[in-house]
DNA sequence: ATAAAGTAGAAAATATAATATTTTTTTAAA
DNA sequence: TTTAAAAAAATATTATATTTTCTACTTTAT
């Protein structure tokens, strides 16, 4: 997630961030200072430095002088937040395949190749694979814009990616079939630097799995 | 630049960002706890707070057990944020022109009025009136983008563009002229309702003022 | 009787200071 | 140049004070 798990600040962002995206600590609620203080064992200090950093990535709301919240599910943000994805994802995997080299595609090839294993052990069970799942899912996404040359734009990206896919998580029901094909295409179009079916796909790909998240809200 | 300055955790933050934005703070400077603690008249939670809050928004470089820096100039640097910003910018000015209604209007008249007037005023003297400056050419740019009716948006566009506005206040000589009549024809293009006309000058706005920028680095 | 306004006490956030530990950096010696 | 000791600085916690917000209760007015 982070860099490296040295100090306890570190670690403790990167679980307090783990348990926001896989719904452990619900949207909404409040993230009273004492109680996490207890239950991630980490000062008082080291909790707000922690909440800070994540208020300023948009996973909680900071109310001054009122405390922290995870931040709240709405249609409307998940709709931004998908729009923006597509927006930085569609134009990073444009300087990605542009700038493309072996490295890159070798990188491309195994983790396209990684999810795709692990997608079929997805579909029996999705609770008990999700995080795995995210996992892989994530490495070939990155896999497809790291070479876009921009740190910038990596940096945004993986908040955006996360963003969404925190949604996603609280959909108990696996897209299945239909993302397997699109990831598919998309890593077929990459190897082929079909910049056009690519970045096509990509934003199917993601405004599909708005469409399928949007279920949450119904 | 933030919400309300009621806690002193907020007053120091916005008066650090600024001094990194007006190179107060100069770039790649070792930001050191105790110093800070002294100069802004703030305990070391709140002073490292505030740093990780700047991190995260990519002002300040935390490295682990080694403390805080500004962060660099780099030419890429720069060149990645210029395009993030042409990115974000013309993408939000299509979505503001698309709900404009008659209150944003007003408002982009307003502060285009406002701008133009204060641009006679920098040309004198760029140095005295470049806070000032900042304050107004954001206040347009903000307008133009302010109906694109996604907050997500509107957060990563404010954060681009104070990074951008960065590596231009370390700039002495004001561009003047030229980015004068930029904003003049953005201004109506964007009233006219011409999203081509509007998103073109934009990004040339954009990025010739990059160009200008650029020469730090010569 | 009911709704609004006020109030006291509890709970929680904000803020600092003192201090201990660990890591990094600097200085000096081998 | 390497190594060892000392100094400096970051990290982390705890205790504590202050302020603000929240909650439950009481009073007041319609």
């Amino acid at each position: 997630m982070n860099n490296k798990n040295n100090t306890i600040s570190s670690i403790t962002y990167d679980v307090i961030k783990r348990d926001i995206i896989f719904g452990k600590l619900k949207p909404s609620i409040k993230l009273k200072l004492d109680n996490l203080k207890n239950n991630y064992n980490a000062s008082l200090s080291t909790i707000r430095e922690t909440l800070n950093r994540l208020a300023s990535e948009g996973f909680v709301k900071a109310e001054e002088q009122r405390g922290f919240f995870v931040n709240d599910f709405t249609k409307d943000d998940l709709i931004e937040i998908a729009n923006i994805r597509v927006l930085l994802e569609c134009h990073a995997i444009t300087l990605s395949i542009e700038n493309g080299d072996t490295d890159w595609e070798g990188n491309l090839v195994a983790s396209h190749h990684k999810l795709s294993l692990l997608e079929k052990e997805t579909q029996k069970d999705y609770k008990k694979n999700r995080e795995e799942w995210k996992k892989y899912d994530w490495g070939f996404h990155l896999a497809l814009v790291s070479n876009c040359g921009s740190q910038n734009l990596l940096n945004l990206h993986s908040i955006l990616y996360d963003k969404y896919i925190r949604y996603q998580m609280a959909v108990t029901k696996y897209r299945g079939k239909e993302a397997e094909d699109e990831h598919k295409i998309l890593f077929e179009a990459a190897l082929k630097r079909d910049t056009k079916l690519a970045t096509e796909t990509l934003e199917k790909h993601i405004l599909k799995g708005l469409e399928h998240t949007l279920s949450i809200f119904k």
